[in-house]
DNA sequence: CTTAGACATATTTTT
DNA sequence: TATGTCTAAG
């Protein structure tokens, strides 16, 4: 069995597996096989140890990677032992963990996650209270220094205790409300999951005894994103065994701005001066090429504490390609035909490619020129599933049955569909609700069966609330009652969610919409097998901590269009970087700080270890921002990088391939680049034709090109090129993306 | 209370 | 450029 679990893995790979007791800091730098050593592990704990499966915790910081690491457990220890061990994030931990104990806080135990545009609704209400003025004081901007003082475990007394500036004096009165109504609300922020769950363990040590019985070995992934609160969480856990095993690389830490404290993984021997320290250089994923340019970037860096020496027996490999682009448009040419090439000489295929850039802005010329090329690509984030408005807008509805208390919910709906209760209508509902201190369903409730109490409601806006209250708690009575499916079935139908949305939108958006809805039907009925009395919190809790579908589909062969933030962890074997210019990378916003440079530089750097053999970096001499033509300079990161490390090409000749006339409005509105995006992602796999299909002479019809004609063809690597004749000009396609329509002679 | 046009605004986003 | 929020008129 010993055999079995060590014998692909390297020396201090063994080391990081087999050192079972104390704590253990392993340094892993890109590509060094880290998930393999923190799966073997916990396999070697319970296979080679003896350990019982139930007292492990492994901790991670993304659903995916919490899957990831249950998966491979589930090849290593078998199914039915793997599903013992206590695997998941920061965030779903703690809500079990307080779904528990919470209301030794004095809090309900059925309370509801507010996600990031819940919280900035509520402040915007907080703000409107407290008549401040949402451009003098950005909602987003205030929730993200609370979310920083939350992390910090501040509270908002201490807050206003050290508030230095006016600013802070506002954030702290803000805080302060915005903490109380979410406890009127029966919710709690991302942030306070954690902060609740350290406050917990401060307050009530027999609870923290309780799991320190029942967890003996704690793994950490991605220790060097951890927050301060998360840290206590941590280190409380492991202060009685001490068997602590933390896995992270300070080099890929690029989670500084949101209250990730790259501290927690420099001080750890100094927090456990007994720690071993391990340290993982062998790179199974790139080329020395890609790495020697990737680590020049990093010793230039004046921070680094960890210094490793990344290397490989994959050999030296295709040189790093660097590329000046005229503009960006040039610059995205220059990368779809650069996919072009490489997929008709066989060297790649779509799927093997990633297009990264900084900002989500790129990425809508990076999808016109794919889309131009007929190359399916699929581009992961924009809009996420659960984010959408139609379906927050049903969430809501589902998540006031669960608890009628979610103001946030409540403020959301209580005009959707339109029943004529208007701004003017809720501020008042709310003004008053205020000062009789109530929860606003409790204000409905009281406006709707307290005749006796005055309130400032007549005529038409009373019997509009009074309603707005039956329709809550009549679906509020059925919370437990029916089947999720059922319940929702019966929502969609109470509200006429359909008719709404046809009446809000057009044709398209609207079938568009009513779909989303639909499949958040469907979702619901993965919840079949659970007891009908949990399956609507169960659905709402993985909704809150699940995000989004965060797959990213490997097995659709298309390329993948990426943020630099969203790639950690992923690898490709090609991979473009876009606009390495000062500016954009390091953006604007992170150059008046030396630390913000710095993660700048990191975030380069993960994104050219995600490459696995092939490498390009770009850079725009000229870039349109915001209307704007801007000069941009090359980035100071890569004269960090020797030129003997990097061949930098040209192309001579470059010529902008004008828009087709007539066909540009496809790309212009949100909707239909949506329709764009859907349709591309879920292209039918590629074909792989044995004969050519097209051949001189024929006639053919392409959806952005229009009609033209065949001149040539030819079969590569398992596809067809075929040349075409269009109206304005030749093209060379690739029969498997353009989908040419055959068009009958006559 | 809803609607159209003016106007300012503009990173990254594991949960 | 393109988005969301504010303002004035329907």
């Amino acid at each position: 069995m010993t055999g079995d679990l060590l014998a692909n893995l390297n020396e201090p790979q063994q080391r990081a597996v087999t050192t079972v007791t104390g704590p253990v800091l392993v340094l892993a730098g890109p590509g060094s096989g880290k998930t393999r050593v923190l799966t073997h592990r916990i396999a070697y704990l319970i296979a080679e140890t003896g350990i019982d499966p139930l007292q492990i915790l492994a901790v991670t910081f993304t659903n995916k990677a919490a899957r990831e690491i249950r998966e491979r457990l589930n090849l290593l220890v078998g199914e039915t032992v793997a599903h013992e061990i206590t695997i998941g994030t920061f965030h779903a931990i703690c809500t079990r963990w307080l779904r528990r104990d919470i209301v030794h806080l004095g809090r309900e135990r059925d309370f509801v996650i507010y996600d990031s545009d819940d919280q900035e609704r509520l402040m915007k209400r907080v703000l409107r209270e407290l008549n401040l003025n949402e451009k003098q004081y950005p909602p987003r901007a205030i929730l993200g220094v609370i979310s920083r003082a939350k992390n910090e475990l501040v509270d908002p007394e201490a807050f206003a205790r050290t508030a230095r500036s006016y600013f802070d004096e506002i954030v702290a009165r803000c805080y302060t409300r915005y903490q109380q109504l979410l406890i009127e609300s029966n919710a709690l922020d991302f942030d306070d999951l954690l902060v609740e769950t350290v406050r917990l363990f401060q307050e009530h040590p027999a609870i923290l005894h309780h799991y320190h019985q029942r967890y003996r070995f704690l793994l950490v992934d991605e220790y060097q994103d951890t927050n301060r609160a998360q840290y206590l969480i941590v280190r409380a856990l492991a202060e009685r065994d001490r068997n602590l095993f933390v896995v992270g690389d300070e080099a890929q830490s690029i989670y500084a701005w949101r209250g990730a404290d790259i501290r927690n993984i420099l001080q750890f021997e100094h927090d456990y001066p007994d720690a071993r320290v391990i340290l993982l250089e062998q790179n199974y994923r790139s080329t020395q090429a890609i790495l020697d340019a990737a680590q020049a970037l990093m010793h230039a860096s004046p921070q680094r504490k960890y210094a490793k020496n990344l290397w490989t027996v994959n050999g030296k490999g295709e040189a790093v390609t660097l590329y000046e682009a005229s503009d960006e448009e040039d610059e995205v040419q220059f990368v779809v035909d650069e996919i072009l090439r490489l997929i008709a000489e066989g060297k790649a295929r779509p799927g093997d490619c990633a297009i990264m850039y900084r900002t989500n802005a790129q990425s809508r010329l990076v999808e016109e020129a794919l889309i131009h090329a007929g190359v399916p690509y699929y581009v992961v984030g924009g809009v996420r599933f659960y984010e959408r408005k139609e379906i927050k807008d049903v969430l809501a509805y589902l998540r006031l049955i669960a608890n009628p208390y979610d103001s946030v919910s409540l403020q959301r709906i209580i005009n959707w569909p339109g029943r004529g209760i208007g701004e003017r209508t809720v501020a008042e509902l709310i003004a008053w609700a205020r000062t009789l201190g109530l929860p606003l369903y409790q204000a409905l409730r009281e406006i709707a069966d307290n005749d006796a109490i005055s309130h400032p409601f007549g005529g038409r806006a009373r019997t509009a609330l009074t309603e707005f209250y039956r329709l809550l708690s009549e679906l509020h009575q059925l919370h437990g009652m029916m089947a999720l499916s059922d319940l929702i079935d019966y929502l969609l139908n109470r509200i006429d969610v359909r008719a709404t949305l046809y009446s809000e939108y057009d044709g398209d958006e609207a079938d568009d919409r009513w779909r989303n809805v639909q499949e958040l039907r469907n979702a619901a009925l993965k919840y079949v097998n659970l007891p009908v009395e949990t399956q609507l919190t169960a659905f709402l809790e993985e909704i809150a901590l699940v995000a989004d579908v965060d797959a990213i589909d490997r097995n659709s062969d298309t390329v993948t269009c990426i943020t630099l933030h969203q790639a950690k962890g992923l690898e490709f074997p090609c991979v473009f970087l876009l606009g390495i210019e000062e500016g954009l990378l390091p953006h604007s916003r992170s150059l008046d700080n030396r630390d913000s440079i710095e993660e700048e530089r990191r975030l380069l750097y993960v994104g050219m270890t995600r490459a696995q053999r092939r490498l390009y970096l770009c850079h725009a001499t000229k870039r349109t921002m915001f209307g704007r033509v801007n000069i941009g300079a090359r980035s100071r990161f890569l004269n960090d990088i020797p030129p003997t490390l990097v061949q930098q090409v040209h192309r001579r000749g470059y010529r902008a391939i004008p828009a087709v006339a007539g066909t540009t409005w496809q790309f212009r509105t949100s909707g239909q680049s949506e329709q764009n995006r859907r349709t591309s992602r879920n292209q039918a796999p590629l074909p792989t034709p044995q004969k050519a299909v097209f051949f001189p002479g024929q006639r053919v019809r392409h959806a952005t090109f229009g009609e033209g004609i065949v001149v040539d063809s030819r079969l590569i690597e398992g596809d067809e090129e075929v040349t075409v004749r269009f109206a304005d000009r030749e093209r060379r396609l690739l029969a498997s993306f353009a989908r040419l329509e055959q068009l009958r002679d006559g």
